[in-house]
RNA sequence: UGGGGCGUCGUCAAACUGGUAAGACGCAGGACUUUGGAUCCUGUUUUGGAGGUUCGAGUCCUCCCGCCCCAGCCA
């Protein structure tokens, strides 16, 4: 029994390799009676007017993995009938999404304009069939004789020309012989029906605007509803799979496929991503980038393919997330944990580790012989040991974060406060003596301490332990840094939900914070452009691929490390420390 | 008050022809720890509502409620 699916054959019981959704479950069911001859077809087809964004890797990670699990093949087309929207700056920032997510559709790269020619063809053929019609309605009449939700609609006072007028018109209409919107080509289906994509949908309309690819050599251009199932036919689709909005086309999808009698591919919607945290539509985007609320479609606050992969999101580890969110046709909202969950997961396997301070206070070690340096090994990655290790330049001044310290710290606070001894992680461990002030401000500006040499690597002889182990650079070995840390873009899940408060007053104001004068290791400083660290105790980054330079890095905070110790002093608010 | 869809844990999401509610994220505890990281345990749900059929219903029937989509010469 081969239903054409991959396992991963174990012997007797072979496991589907992925866990079934109801798509997958239909193509089953095709490959089990035949309908498609046991071929399986997909497309991703996006229409060149904005970038990706993770809506479309859902999509995209949808059709491609079901050509991969079924041992088909998935298609890249661009949508492109609209020669006003669409722009060939989107083509290839879609193509570079697409291969950066890591999907292959070979030479498979098609363009719904490749089609015009075909598409005129089969309208005439239409036309010529006593199906479709020359309609002259303005656009304000079509919409008068559509009707309503709950009422028919009428028909128009040109359906019932002949095909030959029709045929003839239609061919003007083609030769450029009329004004733009003075007459469109419908479909001649039913203007009562409940459905009000089948009362006599246009087809062509005429629209004197050059086409990315096919210039100005029309002056008509096929809807959507027209071009699609037939693109989608020509190409040998066996499933077209599109979102929930685009289930009341189905019956029209099919009716021209039906007319047609061309080959059919089987239409199956499913519900679009919805991500808590954030905003997903074209329309919004625009508004922020246009507003300066972001600083661009790349911006990495953004949930745009291009925002994430300049935040550092490994393309991994956003496949996975659209394999864990699963596919079905409700709709939903994803918690935005999910997404990071995943990143983390992915860059804990693979990032190696390096040491950055954020916030410096000095930190001077009183009996550590002056002028001396010496080199610690460094685990470069405690999950992977093919890693190995590598050294890391110590001396007797150093910084460490501002936050690892506090004078009077509160019960759980298990880092380093005057007496108490912590270890710097790989070297020794230290005990706070003393610290010194600003006398102005008041301000924490060094702190003294005493190391135990005994110590060196970190573990105390005598077996004695400490609570923390703090991370730390080198005042004489490190280098300045800009770091970005960035936060969720909404402070609320549901950005506009709240009553009297729009979508843009829910913007996070601390959705970005620039940190500069950073302390990193001073191998850093050449890091390449979105390559993956993890500061240890602080999360991932990356230098951005915009702003930083080999003297001058710029680090993007990917995503946070779990913080314990953040959770525990948010819910036990204010009570001791400075 | 037309048509098309959808309602299972806080959030996603499984459950073959009705057979006695997976898993993941989150959250809460705990173990371990030279990242308060990672890892590992434990806990957290009875299916929108009401009836009905049945030995047995998330799965079948009836009625009700709620949410989403459709009146572009956009896709």
């Amino acid at each position: 029994m081969d239903d054409g699916r991959k396992t991963s054959g174990d012997g007797g019981n072979a496991v589907p390799e992925t866990p079934a959704d109801f798509i997958r479950e239909i193509i089953l069911e095709h490959n089990r009676s035949g309908r498609f001859g046991g071929r399986v077809h997909t497309r991703f087809p996006p229409e060149p007017n904005g970038y990706l964004h993770i809506g479309h890797a859902k999509s995209i990670c949808l059709n491609f993995g079901i050509a991969r699990d079924f041992s088909g093949k998935c298609n890249l087309r661009f949508d492109d009938t609209n020669p006003s929207r669409e722009e060939t700056e989107y083509v290839d920032s879609i193509i570079n999404d697409v291969r950066w997510l890591g999907f292959d559709w070979e030479d498979r790269l098609f363009y719904a304009s490749d089609y015009f020619e075909n598409l005129y063809r089969f309208a005439e053929q239409l036309v010529m069939s006593g199906k479709a019609y020359v309609c002259d309605l303005t656009a304000e009449q079509v919409k008068e004789y559509r009707g309503t939700l709950t009422e028919p609609g009428r028909n128009s006072p040109w359906r019932d020309r002949t095909a030959e007028e029709n045929l003839d018109l239609f061919r003007r209409m083609r030769a450029g012989e009329f004004p733009d919107g003075s007459r469109t080509l419908r479909a001649k289906i039913d203007m009562a029906s409940p459905n009000l994509n089948m009362r006599d949908p246009v087809i062509y309309r005429i629209l004197r605007a050059s086409h990315h690819r096919t210039g100005d050599k029309w002056c008509i251009y096929p809807m959507y509803d027209f071009a699609h199932p037939i693109s989608d036919s020509l190409e040998g689709i066996t499933h077209s799979i599109c979102t929930l909005e685009f289930e009341d086309h189905r019956p029209l999808y099919d009716w021209f496929l039906e007319e047609l009698g061309i080959h059919h591919s089987q239409q199956i919607e499913f519900a679009r991503l919805n991500l808590t945290h954030t905003v997903m539509s074209k329309r919004k985007f625009l508004e922020l980038v246009n507003d300066g609320l972001v600083r661009g479609w790349d911006d990495p606050r953004m949930p745009t393919l291009a925002g994430m992969r300049r935040r550092g999101y490994p393309p991994a580890a956003i496949r996975a997330f659209a394999e864990r969110v699963g596919v079905a046709k409700r709709d939903s909202v994803v918690d935005i944990a999910l997404l990071e969950h995943c990143v983390r997961e992915d860059l804990n396997r693979t990032a190696p580790r390096a040491m950055a301070v954020l916030r410096p206070v000095r930190l001077v070690i009183e009996n550590y012989p002056p002028g001396m340096t010496e080199e610690f090994d460094f685990v470069v990655n405690p999950e992977d040991p093919s890693a190995g290790t590598r050294r890391i330049p110590f001396s007797g001044v150093l910084y460490i974060e501002r936050d690892d310290f506090m004078e009077s710290p509160p019960p759980k606070f298990f880092r380093l406060s005057p007496g108490r001894e912590v270890r710097l992680r790989y070297a020794y461990l230290v005990t706070c003596t003393d610290v010194v002030k600003d006398p102005a401000t008041g301000e924490v500006v060094e702190i003294r301490c005493i190391y135990d040499p005994a110590t060196r690597g970190g573990d105390a002889p005598d077996g004695r332990r400490v609570k923390a182990t703090l991370h730390w650079v080198s005042a004489l070995h490190c280098v300045p840094a800009e770091v970005r840390l960035y936060e969720h873009l909404f402070s609320v899940p549901f950005p506009g939900s709240t009553e009297g408060r729009s979508w843009k007053e829910d913007i996070n104001p601390s959705s970005l914070e620039v940190l500069s004068g950073c302390m990193v290791e001073r191998h850093l400083a050449s890091s390449e452009p979105g390559a993956a660290w993890q500061f240890e105790r602080l999360g991932y980054f990356c230098a951005d691929s915009a702003d930083s330079r080999p003297g001058a890095p710029v680090f993007n905070r990917t995503v946070t490390l779990r913080d314990e110790w953040a959770k525990i002093a948010r819910s036990a608010p204010k009570d001791g420390g400075n």
